[in-house]
DNA sequence: GCATAATACAAGTTGACACACAGTACCTAG
DNA sequence: CTAGGTACTGTGTGTCAACTTGTATTATGC
């Protein structure tokens, strides 16, 4: 009864789910995974080797700002890098969010039967 | 203003979307690109290359069957290769829909915005 | 016969995700 | 004090579906 999204199916929306994660909260790559497995009530099976690359590209791409949070607060743990979306990131999530609109009407037009 | 759908986020789907054009009528791999294109409205950007390859699939896994048509009627063209859905691909599009409403769920209730 | 249209197919490339680790830090139990 | 568990961050290799581009076949029209 375990219904589980293929990996192949969230392909060119990993980017925009993560985006979505952080712009209620900051949170840091393990918790970022857990919220989104949470999220998918567990049939999204993402693993942090999966998501961590995206959380890079990102980065990269200027849609996300890191920052590092030592552990001095007792936690148990190392330390923690803080992800938050920067006005870029925010921008780029409307655009996520307008394609993924357009591409469940269009897709779910043509899967949810056409004539 | 052009709205594309990138190739990416159509991964996994393509599948499901060649049975349900099929569901209402058998058809050539020509046409079901473009029957597949007028759907998308000028936002999915698919080429032959693309469709082929995924005909054969389903061919191979005994999800479509194919006929050669061959051209006697005086048409432009070579002979067409016209598939239908079999028994098996009928009840995989039934499975592909299930999957498509649930992703549609689980991705949209994550990128959709959530608290 | 050459251009053009309709149709089928082939070959090579890409790139995001999958998988399976490896490494670091801290806490608690025994 | 050390073993094991938990919380994290990373990395390296593979896969496979979709992209790109190009070619082959048949018929029509000029």
């Amino acid at each position: 009864m375990n219904m589980f999204i293929k990996g192949n199916q969230v392909r060119g929306h990993l980017e925009t789910m993560v985006l979505s994660v952080l712009e209620s909260e900051e949170s840091h790559g393990f918790d970022i995974v857990k919220r989104l497995e949470a999220a998918g009530d567990g049939s999204l099976n993402l693993k942090e080797g999966t998501v961590y690359p995206v959380l890079y590209r990102l980065e990269d791409a200027k849609l996300l700002k890191a920052k590092w949070e030592e552990n001095d607060s007792g936690r148990k743990g190392p330390r923690r890098k803080v992800y938050s979306l920067t006005a870029k990131g925010r921008k780029q999530l409307e655009a996520g969010r307008n394609e993924w609109k357009a591409f469940v009407n269009v897709v779910g037009g043509i899967v949810g039967g056409l004539s």
